[in-house]
DNA sequence: TCTGGGGTCCTAGGACCC
DNA sequence: TCTGGGGTCCTAGGACCC
């Protein structure tokens, strides 16, 4: 008999549909819709009527007109989403967390303790349905690549484990999109050749599906098709970027809507780098024009940064030069701004003699020792009052924001 | 009927160095 | 002076994931 996998993927069923669903019993076997201009979320009942993230609210109700829209209880989402994540914690401390509603786990070392990683799967899935009252969905295979799929094939409300003496029966009946990194434009692509199962995938010559993907994505599809997935649990992966968005609607591309949403957005940013001491040398900004294409600019310092106000005035010299390269787009419709190159450990006073040489470079810049004083005195404000008691205008912003603040910060990422 | 927000990784070309 | 090759970093764009 061949080794048993020990990697377990467990995910959460339509995740805030389900605590909705959860919170008021009036909305169980309803299509329901979390959001409101977009779905964010939908329940099972919704899905039947095809209804998708992402889908605009309008466009939802077309597909079903009884679909009801739910606001968000977005500190239940983020406490019931730890609370499942730490069920599998109590198993094994190998837990990697994906997002709010999904890990991987390694029971390798805990099944003398608790039983073969079929019935930990199993154990997992019935704590979190007495305890939390969710359903989860768990694959468990040998690979994490296989795990994923496993509980993809599961939901809803399922548990598939995988013979590790018939990984590739299993595998190869499925259609591509299912694989880790197969998107629409792959699938596209797979399908003008006429490959739409794994199987199909797996039989085709390496070096047609490196012309036609490219070299990496090309080798790493004809391993995963094969099964050979070397990737390990990655328990405390540091985030490399962080970054902030906003869709503004269609706004003039003037500086009085520009300023104020860029200063907004470099608050959100800043203020989580200098909360974990990582500033960043690569300042990226995107601009969204009328017709949905978009551009970016970046630009990479010698030193870190992580102060608002500097942010800001970076953020917006590079969308200076992305509207004068594009002098015919009068209208914007989204900006965002990420930093990259994130520094691992930095003492943030390190920061302040860049601010002093900013300020040489340009005169009519605020001194960045006031800036630095300033930054620190909203951080410490902020963590006694809470986040809006104090900012840079954030709640003064001339137009609503699409998706509250509360929102964003489930998809944050740790830094 | 034009689609929210936070991320990761890859590619291709160019600059620069040895 | 011309020519070649390898490595690293940066920039812009794109596909994909949750």
């Amino acid at each position: 008999m061949a080794t048993a996998g020990t990697i377990l993927h467990a995910d959460l069923d339509a995740f805030y549909a389900s605590v909705e669903q959860l919170l008021d019993p009036s909305l169980r076997g309803q299509p329901i819709a979390v959001g409101a201009g977009v779905v964010l979320a939908a329940s099972y009942e919704a899905r039947a009527f095809g209804i998708r993230g992402g889908m605009s609210g309008r466009q939802a109700r077309e597909l079903c007109p009884q679909l009801i829209f739910v606001g968000g209880h977005f500190k239940d989402y983020q406490r019931l989403g730890d609370a499942a994540i730490g069920v599998l914690g109590d198993f094994t401390p190998l837990v990697e967390r994906i997002s709010i509603d999904e890990a991987f786990a390694d029971v390798a070392g805990c099944t003398h303790l608790f039983g073969t990683p079929a019935e930990i799967a199993a154990a997992i899935r019935r704590r979190v349905r007495t305890e939390l009252g969710l359903p989860i969905s768990v694959g468990v295979a040998r690979t994490k690549h296989l795990a994923k799929i496993a509980s993809q094939v599961a939901k809803p409300d399922g548990l598939v484990v995988v013979d590790p003496a018939r990984e590739l029966e299993f595998l190869h009946q499925l259609p591509v999109e299912l694989m880790w990194g197969v998107g629409p434009v792959t699938k596209a692509r797979l399908a003008a050749i006429g490959v739409s199962t794994i199987g199909q995938l797996a039989k085709l010559p390496g070096w047609s599906l490196e012309r036609l993907l490219g070299p990496a994505a090309g080798q790493k599809l004809s391993e995963l098709a094969w099964n050979r997935d070397p990737r390990q649990l990655k328990p405390h992966r540091r985030a490399r970027s962080a970054g902030a968005q906003s869709a503004i609607g269609r706004k003039p591309a003037a500086e009085r809507v520009i300023r104020p949403t860029l200063l907004h957005l470099a608050d959100r940013v800043a203020t989580r780098l200098r909360a974990k001491s990582r500033p960043g040398r690569t300042i990226t900004v995107r601009v969204r024009f009328a017709d949905l294409s978009s551009v970016t600019r970046s630009t990479t310092l010698d030193v870190p940064i992580s102060a608002t106000m500097i942010l800001a005035e970076l953020a917006e010299e590079l969308v200076r030069t992305i509207l004068a390269d594009h002098p015919d787009e009068k209208i914007i419709s989204l900006l965002a701004i990420s930093v990259s190159h994130l520094e691992e450990h930095w003492d943030l006073e390190l920061e302040l003699p860049f601010g002093l040489d900013d300020q040489a470079r340009r005169p009519g810049s605020k001194l960045g020792l006031a800036r630095w004083a300033a930054d620190c005195a909203i951080d410490k404000i902020r963590d006694r009052f809470g986040w809006d008691a104090i900012g840079y205008g954030s709640v003064a912003l001339g137009f609503s924001r699409s998706v509250p603040d509360a929102f964003r910060k489930l998809a944050e990422k740790d830094l």
